[in-house]
DNA sequence: ATTACCTTTGACCAGTTGGTTAAACCAAAT
DNA sequence: ATTTGGTTTAACCAACTGGTCAAAGGTAAT
């Protein structure tokens, strides 16, 4: 299609990522790949062996530029509030840009949940520092002990879901494309209020 | 496989399902179909005229059936918090033995979002309907004046975003099978803790 | 100009896919 | 016994799919 500069291996990527994204790995094409690559279909062949190879390709890409964010915020020196917002203001935002990105990686992992534990590394994820970063700032910052797993997943599941299910949303509640925009947005602050809110419940509990 | 003496056409939709709510539309196979079913590959012609058709009545099944019970839990005459707390424990139960289902019709929705407003109507589902009856609750039981909307999508996420993202969970935490197991039977009385938490701190605000 | 090496292509292939068709099967009605 | 109607099957097909391969293009060094 654009008659970039950019070497063909990388236009073949980047078609690759399109098509992968949009129809999955049973639902892509070689063929189309190449065409939208504007290149010829055995080229294809000739930078990556083969379509397994050339959707691992896709996959890892994907997996950590959603994982590498995601670890770089909670890693970092942000107080627990600052961070639940910044989290959840960067995927909100991120993930209604890339709407199909997330349920490509879910339809990933369930198609090969194999190979993950090497993108975990190679990502510097590791579930245990993940837990322990969680819960010493829930325990220090909010003086609670809440297992830390269930907040982590409510926070994901709260960023995540929404974006997801777009198509679903936009039918149950019959809202027009701007309406979805605008209910995103108000997501932004919406949500870490839900969360702030709820943990705020568990500190009343505890200290009573 | 089943030698049941199930009549065929019925056999052929148990088998779709089964082959379809795991491998999706474009990984599914017409020949599986039917050898799962016990049956002749043309027999699955003779009853649905072809894949799309037969693709159309699983779907359709699938969305009844979680659509369905959902209605039925909102439109009952419980208390709010009655009803919250039976929502989130009766689907992430039903959710995690059905594990594959929630995924299938997101996928599904993505790539047929034209089809799915005669099935709501078939479901007796209005949009209206439903945040108005939302709505009131809130407003009548917990004397509150908040969007239903994003209440309604946050009980929805914390119920089914953790079923669908089991592989994802389990990468990240690393946990066994018994450990999440157990995770997800916590999380029928933490996810309503949870949400009841929040609402309880919306309250307070307001009634300051 | 020739060599050498990487890139790119068109032609081709074996296996698979959804779908068709004509014939066989089978139970109930005549 | 034969007809009738729906059911089930084996054989077949055209289109498509991922993948191969030998040849052509291109470019820099010799």
């Amino acid at each position: 299609m654009e008659n970039s500069v950019t070497p063909a291996e990388e236009r073949i990527l980047e078609a690759a990522k399109k098509v992968f994204h949009c129809k999955g790995y049973d639902g892509a094409r070689m063929q189309e790949i190449a065409d939208e690559a504007g290149v010829n279909k055995s080229l294809v062949h000739y930078y990556y062996r083969s379509k397994d190879n050339l959707f691992e390709a896709v996959f890892e890409a994907a997996f950590s530029k959603i994982m590498g964010r995601l670890n770089e915020i909670f890693f970092s020196e942000l107080d627990i509030t600052t961070k639940i917002e910044t989290f959840v203001g960067y995927y909100v935002t991120f993930l209604s840009q890339n709407s199909y990105l997330p349920l490509f990686i879910l339809n990933g992992l369930y198609e090969k949940p194999g190979q993950i534990k090497k993108m975990m590394e190679k990502n510097h994820l590791s579930p245990d520092r993940l837990m322990e970063q969680i819960r010493v700032q829930v325990k220090n910052e909010l003086n609670l002990d809440i297992d830390p797993m269930h907040i982590y997943i409510n926070i994901l599941s709260l960023s995540v879901f929404p974006v997801i299910a777009k198509p679903l949303i936009q039918v149950i509640f019959g809202l027009s494309n701007d309406r979805l925009e605008k209910f995103y947005e108000e997501r932004k602050t919406e949500v870490p209020e839900f969360i702030l809110k709820a943990l705020k419940g568990y500190e009343d509990n505890q200290n009573r």
